[in-house]
DNA sequence: CTGAAAGCGCTTACAG
DNA sequence: CTGAAAGCGCTTACAG
């Protein structure tokens, strides 16, 4: 089956009431359409979507934005994917197809974003891993195509957003570290730009002047965020005089390096070095001690930016109309075995 | 900037000229050509991918389909992101650009893959996790689009695969463990039909028989590919007497689960179970034995099975003539602590 | 309710 | 070397 010529031909009908048909619109005659659909799914017609796409403007396609560099992909959880599967559930309702575009490590990421832009791969676009000041936000908004970022930033405010709670993660660690009984607290936060470093990190600052606790930027560790940015991180920590009694980690993965490295220094998560991991899921669920850490929902995030995403779009907004343009998305802590009070 | 017309208008030539200078003909004056890719620069002018596609019945885009169900989210490592680097470092030497295809977890293989191809979305597609029998090689080879598949299947030999080299995995690990005094040696299979569980065992039993053991089948585990598979796997081998001395698991991430079992039993891998893992990588090389693995290159396996692809299409084909359209790919054994002789 | 026709943005023979 | 024109596969006013 080549195009929806063929099938009118095949029908002996006319290609603007097949394509009437087959679009759900009402003015067609209800026995012409069961014999269109009938065709189309006999034949294995689906239309061509440049062509589609060329006549309405519109692709059907949103994009995911993702990085694919060397950092990106050590840092690799499940977090994308996962999401993925909530930004479905909602799309697809919509016949919107989600694609993922993943930024070559090579690349430039503004300019690989501009360059699908401008070839009109996508009615929507989703970014994620927003930095503190991101161009990619003001380019989008200058262009006029609909986005949302999954993170926020400082360079805008006003566009559709969704985060994570960091603020609350940072304070729910703290005060429990500090309920526990512990003063010296370390954090290992991002060595990039990424703006969720920021606002973690005034997150920490916040609590512990909460509570009472002094700053002190040298309790402050900058890590990679991936299994080796945790092992670099104990190893730091190994080397502070005096050793904080705990930490708070800002990823996943990093408490599998901080783990071993705690025991090739013959020491032990919970015993020798209180430890609050941040997602929980499988990697720190198999961590002997369990890693205390926080709690969220993938998919119920994805839905939400998806619904987010969509109502910025004109078509789609009338389905969402109470959604909120912004959202900081809840973690809920899960007690462990890795963040005892501290051995006095 | 909307479309070339209006590039035309600006620069008062016809947009058959733009479009000759901005794709490279031959025959276009200098002149013009600078001035045009320079005003396009200038105005940020992009071909409109719907437009060229229509014209041009390709779409410059490959699409990778993986899964997004929760096996697939629940095993994901940085496997798909590593390779990604690895194909877009080829494609983009054609101004190809890869996209990702999500199958959502709800819909069936089969139909999005048809959906996706109807619609004309990709040049040629790359497909994933092939089963023992699978339908979308037979679709994909019926509809004469371009295809490579990432790993083998039983239902079909002739066209484009890369594969991962089981059976040499397989020979190794026994070997190895033979060779250090093993005789009763367990393996973690998938427990679903794809194809590589079935290389794997075959490659098993072949191994067995040329260390001179008999192949017994309570000896092999069925598991998800994942930490909890890993987990699950540990739980039936301590159910068996007697117990094997080693076991050969499958994937990366059972490790994590199996380490956390023995441990919650006051075992230890190594000392009480010889452990080898497959591909090696930030998981299992912080896990304390450092688990005995797999080495490979994501980045080089990506290379190949782009280049594989691109063999299999006409336009390219000619820039890899010597491009073999099957290839397994080897994976090198890298000694850990976790696999010592049985204590006897 | 249906058909004929225009036109979305491109690329590419074809003339000159 | 350049321009005018056709046409890729669709959808959608517009007539009837």
């Amino acid at each position: 089956m080549k195009g929806i010529r063929q099938l009118a031909d095949y029908l002996e009908i006319s290609i603007g009431t097949v394509s009437r048909a087959l679009n759900g619109k009402p003015d067609v005659n209800e026995e012409t359409r069961r014999r269109v659909l009938e065709a189309a799914e006999k034949l294995g017609y689906v239309a061509n979507q440049s062509g589609r796409s060329l006549r309405q403007g519109t692709t059907n396609v949103i994009g995911l934005m993702t990085g694919s560099d060397a950092q990106t992909v050590e840092n690799a959880d499940n977090f994308f994917l996962g999401l993925t599967d909530g930004l479905q559930s909602v799309f697809s309702g919509h016949n919107l197809d989600l694609i993922v575009l993943p930024c070559p490590g090579e690349e430039d990421p503004d300019e690989y974003l501009k360059r699908m832009v401008a070839r009109r791969m996508v009615d929507a676009m989703i970014i994620s891993a927003t930095r503190r000041i991101d161009r990619r936000v003001d380019f989008l908004k200058q262009n006029r195509l609909p986005f949302v970022a999954l993170g926020r930033t400082a360079s805008s405010t006003d566009h559709a957003w969704v985060d994570l709670d960091f603020e609350g993660v940072a304070k729910s660690a703290i005060d429990r570290l500090v309920a526990s009984g512990h003063r010296s607290i370390a954090v290992a936060a991002p060595d990039s730009d990424i703006n969720l470093g920021h606002v973690f990190l005034d997150g920490y600052r916040r609590a512990l002047d909460d509570n009472g606790i002094a700053y002190d930027s040298s309790l402050v560790i900058r890590a990679k965020s991936s299994e080796q940015g945790g092992y670099h991180a104990a190893s730091e920590w190994l080397q502070m005089r005096p050793r904080p009694t705990a930490i708070v980690l800002i990823y996943e993965l990093m408490a599998v390096g901080l783990y071993r490295r705690l025991a090739e220094a013959g020491l032990e998560p919970g015993r020798d070095l209180a430890v609050i991991g941040f997602r929980d899921g499988p990697r720190g669920q198999f961590l002997e001690p369990r890693l205390t850490s926080f709690r969220m929902s993938l998919h119920d995030l994805g839905v939400t930016v998806a619904q987010t995403l969509l109502s910025t779009m004109p078509a789609y907004a009338p389905f969402y109309p109470a959604q909120a343009r912004h959202c900081i998305w809840p973690m809920v802590l899960v007690a462990g075995e890795s963040d005892p009070g501290p051995v006095s």
